[in-house]
RNA sequence: GGCCCCAUCGUCUAGCGGUCUAGGACGUCGCCCUUUCACGGCGAAAACACGGGUUCGAGUCCCGUUGGGGUCACCA
């Protein structure tokens, strides 16, 4: 069987790491399998979609390196839901309701209030003819629902949760159109689901009792429903659920000097039995994505967690993949001495700075003659080949200091920073210049 | 409140009745390597929510308690 799968956000807003995490789940499960991988716009709810969030969407996805075989908004598709609604509505799963909102409001609080689920009463299939014609004289637009069977089971064995079922009873009638004839995404997705051909949805489990009534109408539609895999939702570092993963997306990430492929590490393992591990080759993160693997209780995201996976993902970055990202001047040599030390590929600008200088003074007293040895000392060596090893190991003769006391006044001279790149790789990038320069003036006494 | 999930080291989890003095990964700590940091190597500390059962035997099965998540829209 081919796979295809969809992503179907609404462009009501910006993706965040929920989002993120369910697109790359199901790209890279299309991808493992050579199958497709689509892109939906469920924009029914036209009040809030809006062209931006759905540009802003495929910017986001693109940025993530999801690239897509296939794009549809169901804003466009309404002759067919149409079609497939008379069709339903023709064999009697269809109906007519005419309360309003602040009717069914109503209803949910009594039942609610009586400690029973708030479940529609079907009081609309009830209705005599007379009544309804008197509706409709007075106006009344209704708005139209599913009728869910009572007695068909609504069962189906999930790809990480395992046999699932749920009791018809305790499910109201999902309300399919509103009464200005726009859609709701209920039935739309399944009629699309069909069309498409989509072989397994892959979502968060906030759509598990969704999966339970769509199953109906995939039935109902005389369609083959799809094999779905709920994944649990995930939470704050804080462990409940919190605002502000909501609002992390791709211009927080972006802002904060997160790599693509540091996200996508974290979040194609996060919360499976599997370990988090960086890397830039996507393939490899496809094939080992296993549905049997994910928990079923939701997990953390930690911001911090990121930035790790993030700091070992720009180790691993090639010059040719960051150039453009770099300071001017700074070439691949630079690169691979600075890489080693960085979080983020801004930071390489900060380092650049060091080997350009001017750098801050930071010597100790104490250190200013063997300073002003070493100047002149930098000054004599050779420096075509591996001038630090040259500097120290001149430097170690000539005077008793070895270790720490050899080193750290040096690197404090030469970059101004007790911590940083290796100086074997450093020195080179700053010359014999400015090498020499620098140490000439942390050793001068003032 | 009903329904559906879930409950093991700080975190993500393995564990499908005895081989668990509970394993791995990340993080933390220590040591080594590197004449710094990082990288890498080695090692350590660190968990079965609680209460009842069932059983010769329970992290593993059952019930309950507590806790967490989801859902019950003319949102998706």
């Amino acid at each position: 069987m081919s796979v295809t799968t969809r992503f179907a956000p609404s462009p009501t807003g910006l993706l965040h790491v929920g989002n993120l995490r369910t697109a790359l789940h199901n790209w890279l499960f299309a991808r493992a399998a050579g199958g497709r991988f689509l892109l939906r716009l469920d924009d029914t709810d036209r009040a809030r979609s809006t062209v931006e969030f759905a540009d802003a969407i495929r910017a986001d996805l693109g940025w993530m390196g999801l690239d897509w075989d296939g794009e549809t908004r169901q804003s466009d598709r309404g002759a067919l839901y149409e079609a497939r609604f008379e069709e339903l509505r023709a064999a009697g799963r269809i109906y007519p309701a005419y309360e309003d909102g602040r009717e069914l409001d109503l209803k949910r609080k009594v039942l609610l209030g009586r400690g029973l689920p708030p479940v529609y009463d079907r009081a609309a299939l009830r209705l005599t003819d007379a009544e309804r014609a008197d509706l409709e004289a007075r106006g009344v637009r209704p708005h139209w629902r599913f009728k869910l069977d009572h007695d068909e089971p609504m069962a189906w064995d999930d790809l990480v949760r395992g046999p699932q079922s749920f009791d018809p009873r305790t499910q109201s009638d999902p309300v399919v159109r509103r009464a200005d004839g726009s859609w709701l995404y209920m039935l739309p997705s399944v009629i699309d689901d069909i069309d498409m051909g989509v072989s397994h949805v892959v979502r968060g489990e906030d759509h598990v009792t969704n999966t339970a009534i769509q199953l109906q109408m995939f039935s109902a539609l005389g369609g083959t429903a799809p094999r779905f895999a709920h994944e649990a939702l995930l939470t704050g570092a804080e462990g409940k659920l919190s605002k502000r993963l909501g609002s992390l997306g791709v211009a927080h990430f972006r802002e904060a000097g997160i790599e693509p492929e540091a996200i996508a590490s974290l979040l194609a393992r996060i919360g499976t039995s599997d370990p988090v591990v960086p890397t830039l080759d996507r393939a490899a993160l496809a094939a080992g994505l296993d549905f049997a693997r994910f928990g079923r209780a939701p997990a953390r995201f930690d911001e911090a967690e990121l930035a790790a996976v993030n700091a070992r993902i720009v180790h691993q970055l090639a010059y040719e993949a960051v150039a453009r990202r770099l300071p001017p001047g700074m070439d691949q040599a630079a690169w691979e001495a600075i890489r080693p030390n960085l979080a983020t590929v801004a930071e390489a600008a900060d380092w650049w700075q060091v080997v350009q200088g001017p750098v801050p003074s930071a010597v100790d007293e104490a250190d200013r003659a063997f300073l002003a040895e070493a100047a002149a000392t930098a000054a004599a060596i050779n420096w075509s080949a591996d001038p630090w090893h040259a500097l120290t190991n001149a430097l170690k003769g000539a005077t008793d200091r070895k270790g720490k006391a050899l080193f750290l006044p040096l690197r404090l001279a030469l970059t101004g920073r007790a911590h940083g790149p290796d100086m074997a790789a450093l020195l080179p990038l700053i010359g014999r210049e400015r090498a020499v320069e620098r140490l000439a003036k942390a050793g001068g006494s003032h």
